[in-house]
DNA sequence: CCTTATTACGAAACCGGTTTCGTAAATAAA
DNA sequence: TTTATTTACGAAACCGGTTTCGTAATAAGG
């Protein structure tokens, strides 16, 4: 079947195409019989409308670009909802890139925003970024770009995070007031901002408290799946192990779990365990996990809010936003006291 | 700074448009000298192709729409990855969107494919979904459809999905050898194929077993979280309880898991517990639970080559293939045998 | 009845590329 | 040297809409 289009529809009821565009957009100046006979027609011949054709005249693709690390745990997709609920109820459309953690390809992705393919931009960056050039020259082309969960610091660019600095330091107060003389703070990066603020209100509290004989306790975890489960083995059974520990991610916790269930570490009695996570499963694990929970639907959908109210007010020039939101602190088995 | 277009370029370059396009897809109708000016020129003014130029001319949009019930559990954040890994290696674009079980929504949204937005969508039906003519309307368009596991069934279209009927069955072997009197299967939906499915393969092995008081192992759990909290309750706490229970997704095991600890009820050893699911923590919750794992990234993966397979060829119309991938018991804790 | 305003529509430019086709100049073959 | 090819490029149509502007017909005002 040959694809309708409005030259067709034009000629089959003898008006221009002018008309035909007018009508369907609900113009004045279009009478209204004149308007019942295009809808229908257009009804009757499964007529849709070409989204491109519009984008190009208009500059407007009705569309944001969202950039993510990973979808892998549960916090992205449930900022990924809380995206989506904006988007819909604006009528955009939601194009999904992930960058797998890569600078390189956080790189390219950013690239390809930068040509009216999207109207706007919510990024959460790489935990390799370090440099933030390519996400300036998107800015410098005037596309709206909202941080959300992992931003980059100094840069004149809205965001939604949470009270990252605040949540650290209280998990290792919790940590300590539940009896921990020796936590850490498992981190995934060493330049990703938000951990580094996490660990930097985890080490405060240890200084304020003066409590910890490990001189740096805050331990980067990196590499693969395998990698990650042997440096945390080696941690928790070699000579100074720690009594208390705050995961930055699910996945650490998870290794911890594993590796105390493996070699018989008891927690919360010999270890403390704490995880910077959204997971639902928490309290149903053995034992359940005391989590330090950000709003992600939140996050995603006040990020999406502010990215509209640039695309919105694009002219004006919103002033820049940075929005933060409260994580909590569930207190379960896992950091019992002991 | 006012966007810079190939028109501009040519300009500066004193050469027309169509050597610069040509130019810049690396024609070899323009000598190599004149390429080399053009691209240092384009890089220097940092023009970016607009796609929708393209797209408009060529019929070809480079994007591809991915539907889905819900990006919730770990099932669908899994294929996306799949599907993703995919994508980008095909340079093509991932539009999510999400129907939120229902059917007004898938409805609406398939129609938005119907466009020219997209070049092929991959799509996992709703709960509600009972009525396939959107998707026959999409096929009759010419436009590439592939069903990744929600399918609907009797249609001549693509699809990955898993052995359901011979997971569910074996699944009902399973609690069944180790003890089990009173299995039920709870399903979200009466209606959704893989569902079903699966009830009617755990409901063969009763039969062929001779398993079971109830009437009606096969428990439609729907409504709001509340909601199927209290029907689970009711259900373990009733009269005529069950021994064991195969969960059709994640949110229901957890259901069960949580009501469990709430009233005492113990797992495996007065009720057995299985799921279908794809959750990272079944080894780490309290106990260990038993499931049935779907390869979530190949069913991505595998949708989306297949997908590309029709766009790739689609004046040959490839025949429609159904691809199953089979899911994994892995045996836990959760229904050891008593 | 004449003038002005309003209504309803069409012609054509335009968005930013791609592609076909024509052609002058350079090169190769006869 | 003449003819046939090839090379390198430009003009213009085209994709499918949107929007500006012009205008004939009708309505309102004096």
């Amino acid at each position: 079947m040959k694809k309708m289009n409005m030259k067709e529809l034009a000629k089959e009821l003898n008006v221009s195409i002018a008309t035909v565009s007018k009508a369907l957009r609900d113009s004045h100046e279009i009478s209204g019989l004149t308007k019942k006979k295009i809808l229908e027609m257009a009804s009757k011949l499964n007529y849709t409308t070409n989204p491109y054709a519009g984008s190009l005249r208009n500059k407007k693709s009705k569309t944001i670009a969202v950039i993510l690390p990973e979808v892998a745990d549960s916090f992205f997709s449930l900022a990924i909802n809380g995206i989506q609920s904006v988007a819909e109820k604006k009528g955009y459309h939601v194009l999904i890139y992930l960058s797998h953690e890569k600078y390189s390809n956080e790189k390219s992705i950013v690239g390809e925003c930068n040509s009216g393919r999207v109207d706007g931009v919510l990024i959460s960056i790489s935990s390799e970024t370090t440099n933030p050039d390519h996400i300036l020259k998107l800015q410098k082309e005037n596309i709206p770009i909202v941080f959300f969960d992992r931003n980059f610091e100094g840069l004149n660019i809205s965001s939604v995070v949470t009270n990252d600095f605040e949540s650290g330091y209280l998990s290792a107060l919790h940590l300590i007031k539940n009896g921990c003389q020796n936590p850490v703070f498992l981190s995934i990066s060493s330049s990703l901002g938000i951990c580094n603020k996490r660990a930097e209100g985890f080490r405060s509290a240890l200084i304020e408290k003066k409590t910890g004989r490990i001189k740096n306790p805050v331990i980067i975890c990196s590499g693969t799946y395998q990698e990650i489960n042997s440096q945390i083995k080696k941690l928790l059974t070699g000579k100074i192990r720690p009594d208390g520990i705050i995961a930055s991610v699910d996945r650490l916790a998870m290794s911890v779990y594993l590796i105390c269930r493996e070699t018989g570490i008891s927690i919360p009695n010999e270890l403390k365990v704490a995880v910077f996570s959204t997971m639902e499963t928490a309290p149903i694990l053995n034992p359940p996990l005391t989590t330090i929970t950000q709003p992600a639907f939140e996050i995603g959908r006040i990020a999406t809010e502010l990215l509209f109210k640039k695309i919105e007010k694009k002219a004006f020039s919103v002033v820049d936003e940075n929005i933060i939101l409260p994580s909590f602190l569930i207190e379960r088995t896992s950091t019992a006291a002991s």
